[in-house]
RNA sequence: GUGAUCAUAGCUCAGUUUGGUUAGAGCAUCUGGUUGUGGCCCAGAAGGUCAUGGGUUCAAGUCCCAUUGGUCACCCCA
């Protein structure tokens, strides 16, 4: 038996209503907000992502499906989608169109990993970025979208992280401090920690060893380094969330990974998912446009993941998606009246209505089980007595009260279907 | 890439510790419970090379080894 690729999963029709509910919030969110949907291509040429993203991450350097096509060039399929959105909008030459653009976008991204609880190779992420403003209310307007995308699935265990990285200049000159002090404390730092100091110092503000979290609780925090603008910045997006009654946390040791983040910082983590647990994550951008041959345009973004806030929905049970039920169910009694059930199914059909009928030759019984398993609210018995006189039977499944109709007066019983 | 753990019917799982007749259950499926009517109930049926390959043994679902796959965690990230 061939499976499907390790990371991939197949998504059955039973989840469809959830996820199409899940699709419909995030539009409807992002439309309020007057983001306009952009849907970029599955795969790009590599050096995209690389330059985009940033050689040295690991989503770059070890979790990217690359390939050569048939003319020799390097592809590779989405890992995440800001630096495709970034290069559409450069591309377009979208700035000189409007001044602020908001766009968002649903799909499939592609990386490499070692799958785990809310983690997949092929998995989903909607997002947004706002493309051309400075202002730190467009920080908090992410912070406010993704909050409210996630409050609206019922999801009660949430927790909002903030912080700044600030500007490039300032957090290069802290680099340096934490250096020093990381350097005074080398003994006590976990191996893996060690490799961290040279390659993403930041990141040590992650680790789960308890060695390096005792060390990290008494260094300096980026925090406290910020130039003036960048508090300000901060500030106001704190005051904004505020005011829009986002519950939030400033953690200092909130750092991303990503190596376009600028000012912003922001993570909404689940406590229902287990270990994967930052639903969706984000942040201010302001160098990447023009590392990626555009204008000097600031940027701020975020990307959720949508097989993990499903995941939170489950464990947490926080709604229900009801599939949408069948209308009437057509009730073949004489095999002979196949054909006729297949056209009436088709007339009703293309009156609006959801119809099924038998093609399996069943029974009455077994058709009307099969009627029941659908929830529809109708079935309409074709044949016998009735038939010969010209009549089909109308039945309601919740009341069980039947009516004879004429059998051409499909009127009647489309009448009938819509006014329940 | 590293580690732990698991693999028996479509699904959820017994059975493996102490190897021993035809491998079980619940749910789901199908058929039937009077000739044309669902949900509940009852009866019956179908469905498994016990992940794959090797080994030990008179005998392996059960013990050993390998492989493959799943799950969870680390790394990293949505």
């Amino acid at each position: 038996m061939i499976k499907a690729v390790t990371g991939t999963k197949d998504i059955l029709p039973i989840e469809i209503p959830r996820w199409n509910y899940l699709e419909e919030i995030v539009k409807k969110i992002f439309s309020q907000f007057n983001y306009r949907e952009i849907r970029t291509p599955i795969f790009e040429l590599t050096q995209l992502f690389a330059r985009g993203i940033g050689e040295a991450t690991d989503i770059v350097s070890k979790e990217m499906y690359t390939f050569l096509d048939r003319s020799g060039d390097s592809l590779t399929l989405r890992p995440e989608l800001t630096a495709s959105v970034v290069r559409a909008f450069v591309e377009h030459s979208l700035d000189k169109k409007q001044g602020l653009n908001k766009l968002f976008y649903v799909g499939p991204m592609f990386r490499q990993e070692r799958p785990q609880a809310g983690r997949f190779r092929q998995f989903h992420q909607f997002g947004a970025e706002a493309l051309g403003s400075h202002d730190p209310l467009l920080d908090a307007e992410m912070i406010i979208m993704a909050y409210d995308i996630i409050a609206k699935l019922g999801l009660k265990k949430l927790v909002v992280k903030i912080n700044s990285l600030g500007v490039p200049s300032a957090r290069e000159e802290y680099k340096t401090v934490l250096r020093d002090y990381l350097n005074q404390h080398l003994d006590k730092l976990s191996e893996e920690s060690k490799k961290r100091l040279e390659l993403n110092i930041l990141r040590i503000f992650d680790s789960k060893d308890e060695r390096d979290k005792s060390v990290m609780k008494a260094a300096p925090l980026l925090i406290d380094y910020l130039d003036s603008e960048s508090i300000d910045h901060f500030e106001k997006v704190k005051s904004a969330l505020q005011n829009a009654s986002v519950p939030f946390q400033v953690d200092a040791t909130l750092v991303r990974g990503l190596d376009y983040y600028t000012h912003t910082t922001f993570e909404v983590v689940s406590g229902s998912v287990g270990s994967q647990s930052a639903l969706c994550g984000g942040g201010r951008y302001n160098g990447l446009v023009k590392e990626l041959g555009g204008p000097d345009l600031p940027g701020v973004g975020f990307a959720a993941g949508m097989e993990r806030i499903l995941l939170a929905c489950e464990n947490e049970n926080s709604f229900k998606a009801e599939e949408e039920k069948t209308d009437v169910f057509i009730i073949t009694i004489d095999k002979t009246l196949q054909g006729f059930s297949f056209q009436t199914a088709l007339a009703l059909r293309r009156s609006d209505l959801i119809v099924e009928t038998d093609y399996l030759s069943r029974s009455v019984k077994a058709q009307m089980r099969e009627a029941n398993r659908l929830n529809s609210k109708f079935v309409l018995f074709v044949g016998g007595d009735e038939f010969v006189n010209g009549e089909v039977v109308l039945k309601n499944m919740s009341n069980s009260e039947q009516k004879n109709i004429s059998k051409g007066n499909l009127e009647e019983i489309v009448k009938l279907i819509k006014v329940n």
